[in-house]
DNA sequence: AAGACATATTCTTTAAGGAGGATATAAAAG
DNA sequence: CTTTTATATCCTCCTTAAAGAATATGTCTT
């Protein structure tokens, strides 16, 4: 999970990503496209590679990359999780804060 | 969405977004929480605060942290585009290749 | 076999970011 | 007003990681 971020928080990687939403490319095509040097393309794919976001399928001399969903659906049910923060109001927030601070005796007001 | 994905990228600042899952908290109780010194969580929050992930609210001397929606919602709706990617199979790869270099003429093996 | 092409890997340099520690600010309590 | 509590900010150090350049590997073409 924090691996997959820290792949996609890069934004030429993110851009490789996206790149590889259209359909599975050979790092040639990537290198065009992204106006990056071969290496460096190569180097972001390891990483994406690593993160077990992307694939690869050998063509001869040329690699073919293509996404790999597992990572991404992982991500997406870890974010629905939160919805429920988003669509119940589960502002109890002072019932919180009451008992975090038991030696607190009275003061009854929230602000100042 | 890619200052999202760098602030969630990092293993303290993921646990504290998952920490404020939970509901809004002032900072100390997340230093105990966490394990972490005081100066750590401030810099953290400031972090996600500035991505726009959490919110603040000022209680006397103590700030109350709460999870803000928008962000995470954007990335799950950015995460829901890949979704025809692993439910219809797009692999209409081999076309894609062919178009990529005109050149070839013909050598009809895919593989090797 | 020789040369061209596609990609990966290694090494070096450099920049970003996290940790530690000290300190500043502000409010509350006595 | 002095002290305590809560949090933020500043500065330095160190690690991580990205960029650049050169080179290695492997495959195709002729």
């Amino acid at each position: 999970m924090i691996e997959t971020l820290q792949a996609l928080a890069e934004p030429n990687r993110f851009h490789i990503v996206e790149l590889l939403r259209e359909g599975p490319r050979p790092v040639g095509d990537m290198v065009h496209r992204l106006g990056l040097r071969q290496p460096q393309v190569s180097k972001h794919l390891r990483v994406l590679s690593d993160a077990g976001l992307v694939d690869v399928r050998v063509d001869a001399q040329r690699r073919i990359y293509a996404l790999r969903p597992a990572p991404l659906k992982e991500l997406e049910v870890w974010i629905a999780t939160y919805r429920r923060i988003w669509e119940g109001n589960f502002q109890r927030l002072d019932s919180v804060l009451e008992g975090l601070k038991a030696k607190e005796k009275k003061r009854g007001r929230t602000s100042r």
